[in-house]
RNA sequence: GGGGACGUGGCGGAACCGGUAGACGCAGCGGACUUAAAAUCCGUUGGCCGCAAGGCCGUGAGGGUUCGAGUCCCUCCGUCCCCACCA
């Protein structure tokens, strides 16, 4: 018998696989196609088996489908753009792209390794000139139509890095890489008309009935669509003129209104710091506050009175103050509210400051209206409104109705919708990204590089020692001719947002070999994405941003579908525990011991004994050193049991933690496995009734097609592996195979079953217990076995028999025996008889092939 | 402050539609093989009572609906995630 060795077998394959093309997309025109990806690694240096978790299952899914049918198409490629890069520029002198593609090259053998089955044909790096230069194309595009354009905003700057973070990068209020107080400045920015298409994204989430609810929910809340009134108040006095536009969701609150306050931002806030140094003074204080939801908790309530005053709309004897208040945000609606501090919590709070009337309006049901006060909590709940002219006795929504009616019937304003979705701000001052393919020219302004000059090539030898666009500082590269007028220009010297890379790739990835940016054929063919798997951290930016980028692509007629991706699996993170020294060192996995200890366990270096403390099962991450490398376990294991335990101990959507504990259950699993296909005719119980053997071995193997399909099918992998777990075990049970034609053909349909369901998941061991059986094929272009419905269910059902909702025993009745028949035999059943004794049953549930209840007096 | 998810043995988890709670794995315990250990194999393992047959309890806590609740409803406790001065 030999033993099973993954370090000889697995190469073998994936040279079989490779050398025989066998994950080529596009060959089989009379399938249906299916689209299987991942979100495409950042190629950061190392591969974690976290990657191998996110990759193996989209494998189980891809190689599940294949042999379901379908032409696949799995591709791999490269997230390559990015700070990393620049970082590693910084602080060793390397090249960034010279340093991307070491990178690349090390990950994509340790991809390979992993024995995915990939398109390798179609790999790509965002990095790529035959890429990026094909995203200026689609910018050029986008430009055109509208969607991209150039405004100044308030963008979150680094002031030692010297360029424009995210908010994603912006952690508590500081720079996640240089840890300086981020800077709110007014810069000049591209961005992307993401805002066209708020209700149309919003819409879309309805359509996508194969992505997790929280997801849809998530992006539901980001768009976060409102509908209210938007209302001018005229100011009072001279120097008035348009009056000032407030935005409301509360407009039946009209009435309790007692002061205006606008954003510090604001136009008019602007206007009067220019003649004012108090305002400035003001403005300038406000902008210093922090953005860090610690800050935001605590920060105060500061205003700041213009002495301006403005007409209430709907009571023109009525006059409000105009106040300049840090809470109030200039990029949503308006920038500018009416304050009802009888509703609204943070108006109360500014009130109360300040020394503002409180009226209420809506009177909560049972309360006097004389009685009703509102002291320290503003009163948000449902009622009459009062105290409210021509609305009063009306409720909540009858009201915001009436005063929106009112309001534009007097053509001061009218009901709107807002989005609380800002507009894409994809300018990075950055040099390893793509360059935005414009050029400033002081004659002709913005102009796009002419379609015969792209594409736009980075230029090399970068300096990237000091801080800040080290495209603004190279000598040469942006001083160009404007193709205009021929005078000299510069070139814009920002770099698009890396998520610009990451949403289209997948369009690319259908034909990366085409000419234009989209092979539209091709593209028209594979889109939608039928499977996409990534991280839910992708939930909002990565997912809405490549929703937006295909509507906009297919208004300009490149791509055919709206939503890129029809199915969405988030999966879970793989941690493990850390371990650190008494001085706070932390020690990777590899040099620890650890030994059970009474209920707990102690760990210790194992070279030297010292104790060690244990800490939380914890996302793998360089600086916690609790990485594991799959290329680790591929030498001790084979890569096969490392992709079963990923793919077994947890849900996929849920975190699992790695233990070198599991991985040898998975390895035993292969090893009893191979055991079966390796030795297939010792074992023999000749006591063995052989027909009812092979009957119940048919059963057992229709089952486990069963099981394992439809776990696949509903992501479980975790149960489908369970599922092979048992039917190996009845396997080994091994009634007996020496004689008898229908015990034997039994067996080896079994053995057939077993390896290609073991396929997806452990590829390899299945490519040689494929060949052990003789099949003269590979199990990689196998089909997926079929299970027949009626031999998969048995012929007779144990029931179990409760008296009042508790077990009682149980009867043996054939499968979907009627009702009659089962209460004939239950109260035909001695043992249940005696437990009826003095009771009477007044009623029998029977639950066909699944339980009786008797209900007794 | 708003929104959402989840609480099941010593551990990871299973139970898909309300129908035998704890599948499968890990760890533990007992045994076989071995001079011995490792590996492997067999058995066993929710708690309590009992020699046994068997009984009682049990899915964070409390209540409800139902013949029947881990699953549905209400209240509470705890953990995690997302958003957030969003008008």
């Amino acid at each position: 018998m030999a033993r099973y060795d993954p370090k000889v077998v697995e190469p073998k394959w994936r040279a079989a696989w490779a050398e025989a093309e066998v994950f080529r997309a596009g060959t089989a025109p009379d399938r249906p196609k299916y689209y299987a990806l991942e979100m495409f690694p950042y190629p950061s240096g190392r591969l974690h088996v976290g990657h191998a978790r996110n990759y193996a299952m989209g494998d189980v899914i891809a190689r599940f489908k294949r042999a379901r049918g379908f032409d696949v198409l799995h591709p791999m490629g490269w997230d390559a753009f990015g700070l990393p890069a620049e970082n590693a520029a910084a602080e060793h002198g390397v090249e960034p792209l010279a340093w991307t593609r070491d990178n690349i090259a090390v990950m994509r053998e340790e991809l390979k390794r992993l024995g995915l089955a990939i398109d390798w044909s179609r790999e790509f790096a965002t990095c790529d000139l035959e890429y990026y230069g094909r995203q200026q194309a689609l910018f050029l595009t986008l430009w055109k139509r509208g969607l991209a354009y150039r405004k100044e905003g308030v963008v979150n700057w680094d002031p030692v890095d010297m360029t424009v973070l995210a908010n994603e990068q912006v952690i508590d209020g500081r720079g996640w890489r240089s840890g300086a107080a981020v800077e709110r400045r007014k810069l000049t920015q591209w961005f992307f008309r993401i805002t066209d298409y708020a209700d149309d994204l919003l819409e879309g989430l309805k359509t996508l009935d194969r992505w997790p609810d929280r997801v849809r929910l998530m992006q539901e809340n980001w768009i976060g669509k409102s509908r209210g009134l938007r209302l001018t108040f005229a100011l009072a006095g001279d120097g008035g003129g348009e009056g000032v536009s407030v935005y409301t969701t509360r407009p039946d609150t009209l009435f309790g209104a007692s002061f205006l306050a606008i954003a510090p931002d604001h136009p008019l806030a602007e206007r009067l710091a220019a003649g004012d140094g108090g305002v400035a003074a003001f403005i300038a204080r406000c902008r210093a506050g922090g953005t860090s939801a610690a800050e935001i908790e605590t920060a105060e309530k500061l205003g700041f009175d213009t002495g301006l005053k403005v007409f209430h709309p709907l009571d023109t004897n009525k006059k409000l103050p105009v106040w300049i208040a840090n809470f109030v945000l200039m990029d949503y609606g308006t920038g500018a509210i009416f304050g009802c501090p009888a509703h609204d919590q943070r108006d109360l709070d500014f009130a109360r400051k300040y020394d503002l009337p409180v009226l209420p309006v809506v009177l909560p049901p049972g309360e006097n209206p004389a009685a009703f006060h509102v002291k320290q909590e503003a009163y948000l709940g449902p009622g009459r409104l009062y105290n409210s002219g021509f609305m009063d006795g009306l409720d909540v929504e009858a009201g915001k109705a009436a005063a929106i009616a009112r309001v534009e019937a007097a053509g001061r304003g009218e009901g709107a919708t807002v989005y609380r979705l800002r507009d894409w701000g994809v300018s990075r001052q950055r040099g390893w990204g793509c360059p935005i393919p414009v050029i400033h020219c002081g004659a002709c302004g913005l102009v796009p590089v002419p379609e015969a000059d792209l594409p736009v090539r980075l230029p090399e030898g970068l300096d990237f020692s000091q801080p800040g666009n080290p495209l603004a500082r190279h000598s040469g590269w942006k001083h160009v001719r404007c193709p205009n007028c021929s005078g000299p220009a510069e070139r814009e010297t920002d770099t698009l947002d890396t998520f610009v890379d990451s949403s289209w790739y997948f369009a690319r990835f259908t034909d990366p070999w085409a000419r234009e940016p989209i092979g539209k054929t091709a593209a028209g063919a594979w889109l939608p994405v039928d499977q996409y798997i990534g991280g839910i951290e992708h939930a909002v930016l990565h997912l809405l941003y490549a929703r937006f980028m295909t509507r906009a692509l297919k208004d300009e007629g490149l791509l055919t579908v709206a939503e890129p991706f029809a199915g969405l699996f988030t999966q879970g993170m793989v941690t493990h525990e850390t371990y650190r020294r008494q001085n706070g060192e932390w020690v990777e996995p590899s040099a620890v011991e650890v030994q059970p200890e009474g209920a707990t366990r102690r760990a210790v270096i194992a070279a030297t004994g010292e104790p060690l403390i244990i800490g939380d099962s914890e996302k793998m991450s360089k600086s916690k050193r609790n990485v594991i490398a799959p290329a680790a376990i591929a030498d001790l294991y084979g890569i096969d049991a490392a992709r079963l335990f990923v793919l077994s101990d947890s849900p996929p959507d849920r975190d699992v933690q790695w233990t070198s504990a599991g991985v040898e259950g998975a390895w035993r699993l292969i090893n009893r496995i191979w055991a079966e296909f390796d030795a297939p005719a010792p074992g023999i119980d000749v006591s063995e009734d052989q027909v009812g053997a092979a009957a119940e071995l048919r059963r057992a193997t229709h089952r486990a097609i069963k099981a394992v399909t439809e776990a696949i099918e509903g992501f479980r992998f975790n149960s489908a592996v369970a599922r092979l777990y048992e039917f190996v075990a009845t396997l080994r049970r091994r009634p007996a195979d020496r004689a008898g034609p229908g015990l034997l053909a039994a067996r080896r349909e079994g053995l057939s079953a077993l390896a290609r369901l073991v396929a997806p998941f452990a590829p390899h061991l299945a490519e040689e217990c494929w060949a052990r059986l003789g099949e003269p094929d590979m199990i990689a272009r196998a089909p997926w076995p079929d299970y027949d419905p009626a031999l998969a269910e048995s012929d007779e059902k144990l029931l179990p028999v409760q008296i009042n909702g508790k077990r009682r025993g149980e009867v043996r009745a054939p499968a979907g025996a009627s009702d009659d028949e089962v209460r004939r035999l239950v109260l035909g059943d001695p043992d249940l008889g005696r437990r009826l004794e003095g009771l009477t049953v007044r009623k029998m549930i029977v639950v066909q092939d699944r339980i009786v209840n008797l209900v007794t007096g």
